[in-house]
DNA sequence: ATGAAAGCGCTAACAA
DNA sequence: TTGTTAGCGCTTTCAT
């Protein structure tokens, strides 16, 4: 690849410096503007014109200057993705799976931290500077005078599992609502009495949606509302602590309902530990997001999985809408999450 | 700030598009010379012209347009980061807390996935279009055909975690042999004889500098060769199934020094669970990275911390020297790890 | 110390 | 169908 040559030109084969379409207009004896329609796949070019720029641009090493092109179409190809919340493995691993879809389209992947709303303040002048095509916020929090920002900024936003009722910006979330709901019932209809809820976050929406289902849930089966621990965050330690203070409150409990799976995996840990409970048979555990560690033997911790790629699918058919008309009105996706039993629960059948 | 109208032109108020140097320009009563002078610090100007600009710059909300800057000099304030290993939660907390760093020095951080040399080399032509400054690969492995390619783009590489004999790279590592080395060290002098170790990917140059430091220490200590389980992948999986394949291989062990942390949990929940031994008494588990999951009490896994804000800070003033000599020749970097003595092995004092 | 003007590499009118 | 030309917003000579 480095050693051929066969350029007709030996003349500037020793400068490796950029290859620029009027390099190209230069040796297929075509003006700039021929290679530029030749590259955009404009259709008022002559096919066989367009197979011939085509050919001598893949014969040089040609790749577009992205800068030059984005100074002027006003489309960068880049999606700023804001993530905070590292500690959950989920969001990583969205980060990682939504890059690859976008370097599979040819868009760029510019990542933001955004652990507080003013770093995402401090992320808005780069967003300005670098004209991002569309914003995706993976984060279980942000409040909506941060999205204002956005607003202002005027980047197209997409909320990953969050949403925000009066704002602009579009959503992909999993139904955590219905998903909260559905294992009040499943739990209810395998003999559990005595339910209990351990958040998260208090202010994400996934937490207060994954809880209001399943609030709801106890009361459509007739349960007593779940006792629930409050206010803490997303971390193995609200888990482990939070069951502990649930058990010295309200005496004992026949299953507990987390936030997510570290949470949940905290909570065993605390169960089994200083607790001397066994799981499942005095107390079922449930968690959410479905990550690696779910499924390992030492916890194999019944979650309701959320439809990682199905979400991101529909990230990236958000960004293509939002592109092709950059008036389109924001839309709000719910994906359902579906439940992975394994051992920490103690469920029947589901009746069909 | 939305609110406030007192720029003296009423004109222009409703057009809330880009401020450019020119309205700058023509706002300050200078030339748009001027304004970027100003703007870009340039010593021959006065000090009071430039903070007249400055002033009408944030007054009217200015920040400049990169694609334009960039165009020109050459530079684009862009760090591409090729993240893959997604599953080892070490990497995703570098990303972010290197995207932080970045960030701070108003640099940004463009996300590429690498899982396997076709995915690098797929980024090439966006690493011309895009023009990064410099790329930092934070990954198990990377071909040195892949560093080639990276050479063809013209584009300073800093490997981390990760160093190529003869390449035009530079290395931020952690100190992995010597680290293996020590761990061989600590458990002989506590009175481990029968070593042994389970290793990750074996073309990763951090499982085979673990591994050789840890060979090395059992020489030293007088020690038997530790038995190791080969080639296998940085996951849960190898470590569960490695331990159980050293036990019915080789007989009893001692200890088991794991060429992570995930592997060492994979290793502890079999040893425990299906091998029935007792931990640390009957086997001392070591692990490498310290990630959260490790201080969890359900596998209080002693391990190796890897420096890593020590690292990201080597990271960023690698990138410093390289901005500022573009033929800065490669520099390795190696800093010492820690072992943080948890439950999982059993250790004696240090002595000193 | 400042301004005028050229041009980075590209696309998008407008002509031909 | 193709070429000419005018910028996008900025930095950077070269004059002044």
């Amino acid at each position: 690849m480095k050693g051929m040559t066969d350029t007709q030109n030996g003349a500037d084969a020793a400068r490796p410096s950029r290859v620029t379409v009027k390099d190209i207009a230069r040796e297929a004896g075509v003006s700039i503007a021929t290679v530029s329609r030749a590259i955009s796949n404009d259709p008022g070019i002559a096919a066989d014109t367009r197979r011939r720029v085509l050919q001598k641009a893949t014969d040089m090493g040609y790749s577009p200057n992205l800068f030059a092109r984005g100074l002027i179409t006003r489309k960068s190809g880049i999606v700023a993705v804001f993530a905070n919340n590292i500690i959950n493995p989920f969001y990583p691993e969205v980060m990682v799976n939504l890059t690859r879809a976008l370097q599979d389209r040819q868009m760029h992947t510019l990542l933001f931290t955004s652990d507080g709303d003013e770093q995402v303040e401090r992320a808005l002048p780069t967003l300005r500077q670098l004209n991002p095509d569309v914003a995706v916020v993976l984060a279980a929090t942000m409040t909506s005078g941060a999205l204002d920002n956005f607003a202002e900024s005027r980047t197209p936003v997409i909320l990953f599992n969050r949403y925000v009722d009066g704002a602009a910006a579009s959503s992909v979330c999993c139904d955590n609502f219905e998903a909260g709901r559905m294992v009040a019932h499943r739990l209810a209809a395998s003999g559990h009495r005595r339910l209990a809820f351990i958040e998260g976050l208090a202010t994400a929406s996934t937490n207060a949606d994954r809880r209001r289902g399943f609030t709801r849930g106890c009361a459509e089966a007739g349960l007593a509302p779940p006792a629930v621990h409050a206010g803490g965050d997303f971390t193995y330690e609200t888990g482990y602590t939070g069951v502990q203070a649930l058990i010295a409150r309200t005496g004992a409990i026949d299953a507990v309902f987390c936030a997510n799976d570290i949470i949940a995996i905290g909570a065993m840990d605390a169960a089994r530990g200083s607790l001397g409970l066994s799981i499942p048979d005095d107390l079922s555990v449930i968690g959410f997001d479905d990550i690696a560690m779910a499924s390992w033997p030492s916890h194999d911790l019944t979650t309701v999985r959320q439809p990682m790629n199905a979400m991101i699918d529909r990230v990236m058919s958000e960004i293509g809408r939002i592109r092709d008309s950059a008036t389109a009105p924001p839309e709000k996706h719910f994906l359902p999450g579906r439940l992975m039993v394994r051992g920490s629960a103690r469920l029947n059948e589901e009746r069909t």
